[in-house]
DNA sequence: GTCTATACCCAGATAGAC
DNA sequence: GTCTATCTGGGTATAGAC
């Protein structure tokens, strides 16, 4: 288990960053090395291969996510007021979101076309939404159904961040955010 | 306004199936060639670049999509069973959607990483689509909502597309079509 | 119209000096 | 640990024979 050290962060955090708005397969080692600093001979010190950063990524992402709802869980007292949170971050990330989708989303399209080993990682990413969001509708008394409505949940906002990012329209993902709130208010009455 | 060849044609419908299965930075010229059986130097006499490319298989789609549309239009009578098509496609489908996802919405998203300059033409298959389930609602009376119900429909198709992709699940995929067909059901009671 | 040959570039990856 | 130099392969694109 080799140390974590300064450079390997940034070079994940670069990585990471690229990834999103460019892509996995258009990101070179060269955009990296260039947007950090350093020369492109340096990382295969601490990566040998390009799907070692990738993995390493994920990893870093699935770490920052359990982080993200962690601290929801945390900061909301009642299970609808968490699912809000889930979406407000459609508006939240609205921008980066209409530039270049949702992160979850776009990595495992990508990946699939490629046909990526990988898959099955970043399809976590999307488990671990999947599992917070069952486990709070399941607080909100949906027993059988609470896995159903946590993928419906997370399809939905799937379908937003798509549809936001080929038309650029900010009114359009505010307006389906509102519907999805609607949908969210209808199952839990607040009386 | 040069001739249309058959070896043009061929070489258009060989780039629409690659660029969908593996997408369009992934898709070499020498895939397309060796996929039909040409050599690579040929295609430069159709097109002169890749980018060229691009724009006649999206023209290729729109047209496609046109005539699918179309038909749907003259098959089915009535304004909810045109949208009943719409969302059976993602069953007709569904073995290709769950390799590759949405034909559009994938496009759509990799042209946006690429911020690559065909992104309004793909924009203009996720239009013709949101024209036509616009009609069909503003049919069922919906007037001012029609274009809102049609977004949300496309939005929802797109999600479905999305994690159907993600977890190859075919029963997560015929849960959400049930509960698209019932949203439909909903706006357009059938006595 | 179709081919082969090739120019040119940039990618991922390696070797070895410092 | 970080660098420069370099290898090798594949990509787009071009030239020119047939």
């Amino acid at each position: 288990m080799p140390a974590i050290t300064d450079t390997r962060d940034r070079i994940i955090a670069t990585a990471d960053a690229l990834f999103y708005a460019r892509g996995y397969a258009a990101t070179s080692f060269m955009d990296i090395a260039q947007a950090l600093g350093i020369s492109r001979g340096n990382f295969y010190y601490y990566f040998k291969t390009k799907d070692e950063i990738l993995a390493a990524v994920i990893e870093f992402r699935l770490a920052r996510t359990r982080a993200l709802l962690d601290a929801w869980s945390q900061e909301e007292g009642s299970p609808a007021a968490r699912v809000g949170r889930f979406i407000q971050m459609l508006i939240d990330n609205q921008a980066p979101i209409m530039a270049h989708g949702c992160p979850v989303g776009t990595l495992c399209a990508e990946l699939a076309k490629l046909d990526h080993p990988a898959q099955p990682q970043a399809r976590a990413l999307f488990t671990l939404f999947r599992d917070w969001l069952r486990a709070q509708f399941d607080a909100l008394g949906q027993g059988a159904r609470a896995d159903a409505l946590a993928l419906h949940a997370l399809m939905r906002s799937q379908g937003i961040a798509t549809l936001a990012t080929a038309f650029r329209d900010p009114v359009l993902l505010g307006q389906e955010v509102a519907a999805l709130r609607a949908w969210l208010a209808d199952l839990s009455p607040n009386p």
